[in-house]
DNA sequence: AACGTTGGTCTCAAAAAGAGACTAGCACTA
DNA sequence: TAGTGCTAGTCTCTTTTTGAGACCAACGTT
């Protein structure tokens, strides 16, 4: 059974030690869970910049449907990332802008966002490599 | 329609500036469709600690399905996140172990880890209020 | 001989997401 | 004045994704 090799961590607990986490019911998952659906971080991105409204965002995020626009932007709400407000002019037109509890988030988030940017390369590398060692 | 009032930039630029971003068809989206799933922050997290077996992560994370577990190891595995090899054993035995690119990504996820971690009782707070709110 | 262990795959059911029609009230146009 | 478009959604239907659980083969243990 002494089959496994290294495995000393891979962080040295000073950068985040997440030993003591339980996986399961855990507060992590319970707002990350949130966060990491397909759209969120897309709208958070988008009203980090500035307020938009609801079909400002739609043309923002063509690939979008007003369902799930609609359903992501009601999450968001819910957690406290982003406020909505109703203007009442006839159509009403609805403001989306970021909290100050967002913006707290968006910090962190973005620094993940700018690695994708910088790091795409590399992973679509790493896919080339891998579906070329698969059809062998 | 001049009624949407503060449309200043939430972030002041120096901090990330991705107003030249494109939506659709970006980079980051690529890569963040990937590491967004329900279960792949979970996993990197663990796997950011040390290696694991497969049967390992499965009573790591209890609610995870074996279906799902392979399906996300492979996406990761793809990716450049993680590595997969397999020992010789009877029954043979498959570990994982994260990549330099894995953990060249799990320094700034983890600021979101721990960003969760520390304001999950505001995200509650928010939710209770909304709820509130919502049943008048 | 029966059972557990390994890391999966396969099938079927349930949940989530996408596509598109539909709404109301007003403004603008023909 | 009738027709059209705008607003921010909701409702329904179809497709995709996910979850639950059975099954596999070969070996070790009891």
């Amino acid at each position: 059974m002494a089959v496994n090799a290294s495995r000393k961590p891979v962080l040295d607990g000073k950068e985040c030690d997440m030993s003591g986490w339980d996986m399961n019911n855990c507060p992590v998952r319970d707002v990350l869970d949130r966060i990491a659906g397909k759209w969120s971080t897309l709208l958070l991105g988008a009203l980090a910049r500035q307020p938009y409204r609801f079909g400002e965002l739609r043309r923002l995020v063509p690939d979008i449907s007003q369902r799930m626009l609609t359903q992501t932007l009601r999450d968001l709400q819910r957690d406290g990332y982003i406020e909505r407000e109703v203007f009442p002019t006839k159509p009403p037109s609805v403001e989306y802008r970021m909290t100050d509890l967002g913006r707290s988030l968006f910090e962190p988030l973005s620094k993940v966002l700018l690695w994708a940017e910088a790091n795409h390369p590399s992973v679509k590398a790493a896919r080339v490599k891998y579906d070329e060692s698969e059809l062998a």
